[in-house]
DNA sequence: TGATAATACTTATACGTTTAAGTGAAAAGG
DNA sequence: CCTTTTCACTTAAACGTATAAGTATTATCA
């Protein structure tokens, strides 16, 4: 191992004490140094190839410039999780919007007994994002640990806590009433688990509420929930292709169910949209890919990372700040894969 | 903010120095301690929430328990890197394996000038992984400042780094070879940017050896390449259709890039494999998602990655382990888009 | 029984940084 | 010319942990 150079190295080089090699390397306003000494230090600092060492800064300043990004999956889905482009691409807006203020990413997978709280003090971070919160009980121990956090897409009641989501309710809504507008009314929802203060149930409020404005009552049977992922469309593919009183359109709370639930009724001999419309939810890349091209609810993943980096660090810079509570739109995107009838 | 507990709250609790401590909670099997001590220290440490402090512990014992993963990329890419559900998934694999072992992931974007060995240093990594190396300066870099580091799907010459790749080049012949053997002669090549130590340049080398081996000379009209993404894909699609003398089958490089071409192709009223046949190359859930199904070059990205953070925690754990080079197999997977003419 | 060894600790220093408080010299003010 | 400011630093403590070296007590052995 080469020997790192350390602050006192640079004191020694420039012939000063290690406060003033501080103070300039922080830039600190506050403290008035002569310029030549300043151009003294610098040149140490550049001849020696010094670079801080933030763990030590972290420990001095309490402050490590370190944002976890935490996402709750249960141990099975751990490995997948950011298979999920929905997640890799959150991660990358996040990436790129704190490293712009020179924080990084921790990635967690909360595993096990990890309680986010705990991570965040043995890692000593600086603030904590959560996208889809488990339990209720995590928020709780999260405020009162009193670490900084935003909670992505978690549609709890609680207050005093940075919140970012989209339009669930009305993403969920515009597809239903689209079917419905074009002319069809049995219409069947593919979701993920619907977890109390998740996503998804938003969702299926903003699809009930509109098929009941329709006067169309709820029909349980219509109602298929599983995993996000692929697999779980396919599978629905084939199970709506042999239902008997069969659905004329599906409504898939992710694109990717959606790819998978086109693939299952065609493998069931079932054209989209000709036999079944569908629509889907995010209007990812997935969404072009398809064939029809998906119509499909859209959200700004990278407007959500964005928004959720700055107000973490909002609330980093400026503890006082009020928490804030950011709903973005959605919007349908009309493309193929819904027919009137 | 709550004052956070530390080892000197946990010695005066449990009336033992914080020597004592520290030996307890590492459990050092050569330091000897009554258990009576033990149990009052765990108790101290259970009663008052300790956890120990990742960054102070770095700071005495040099190592931080932390790993960077790199991705090169241009500050335009930079944004879409985890889009790629190729890095989504890497990453996924290795925070999984990384986390066995008590390991956190950084990411990092390597933006600007940020060279990786700078990152390391500032955040003080224990080790890091880089998948798809820019430069070989960037390697030297990496082994002059004697960082412990594994390079991804880098073919570069250089010895004494722990390497993970895949059979690029077996691939890339598989692919042409299946071209082949169904009677393809015209054998288009689409592809990322041929970096000359990179992925696509093996995959070229094979793609070009099968098509010596079959007597066909280069044709450098048959090779595209640009950005590894949907839209590039898109993009070709129109331009292979429109061409006088169309390639028959085109190998991609990339599922992704292939999605894009069959979309493109879509639109120019070209259908596949009736006429023209495509293989990609990942066989991620893309794959399985095109229709049709996507024949394409298996590669295992969990695998890939599990090595990636065994080869590299080995070589943390034991720093005279000697510098290995892991090589995937591929295979062809055969699906949908291959014709026999 | 005295020397040696094993046990069960504690003391003290180090890691690399920040920062409050202190210090001496020069400049400004009366 | 003496006092007060301002300037340009330096000293020293602190952050939370690990660990080499030291110390007292008890057990072992010849």
């Amino acid at each position: 191992m080469v020997k790192r150079v350390s602050v006192k190295d640079i004191a020694r080089e420039a012939g000063v004490s290690i406060a003033t090699v501080s103070y300039v390397i922080n830039k600190r306003t506050d403290q008035v140094i002569a310029p030549q000494t300043v151009k003294r230090v610098e040149e140490a600092v550049a001849r020696l190839g010094y670079v801080p060492n933030l763990g030590a800064r972290a420990l001095a300043s309490r402050k490590t410039k370190l944002i976890g990004l935490m996402i709750p999956q249960t141990e099975k889905e751990q490995r997948l999780m950011f298979s999920n482009s929905f997640y890799g691409e959150f991660l990358s807006g996040l990436e790129y919007e704190a490293s712009k203020k020179d924080y990084s990413i921790l990635i967690s997978g909360s595993r096990g007994q990890q309680s986010y709280s705990k991570v965040a003090k043995t890692r000593s971070l600086d603030g904590i994002v959560v996208v889809g919160v488990d339990s209720p009980g995590d928020v709780e121990d999260l405020k009162k640990a009193d670490i900084p956090v935003v909670l992505v897409d978690y549609w709890g009641p609680e207050t005093g806590v940075n919140k970012v989501n989209i339009e669930d309710k009305r993403g969920g809504y515009l597809a239903a009433r689209h079917f419905l507008d074009m002319g069809h009314r049995k219409i069947a929802l593919a979701t993920g688990y619907l977890k109390a203060q998740g996503v998804n149930a938003q969702r299926h409020d903003g699809y009930r509420q509109a098929l009941q404005e329709a006067g169309i009552e709820d029909d349980p049977g219509m109602i298929f929930s599983g995993t996000v992922s692929y697999e779980y469309g396919l599978e629905l593919g084939g199970i709506i292709a042999s239902m008997e009183d069969r659905p004329t359109a599906v409504f898939c709370t992710a694109d990717i169910l959606a790819l998978g639930l086109i693939k299952g009724l065609a493998k069931a001999s079932l054209r989209v949209p000709e036999d079944v419309s569908v629509i889907g939810f995010d209007d990812g890349f997935l969404a072009l890919a398809a064939s029809p091209e998906l119509t499909s609810i859209r959200q700004d993943v990278a407007k959500k990372a964005e928004v959720s980096a700055q107000l973490l660090i909002d609330a980093l810079d400026d503890k006082g700040i009020a928490q804030r509570s950011v709903v973005l739109q959605v919007s349908l995107v009309e493309r193929g894969t819904v027919k009137r009838i």
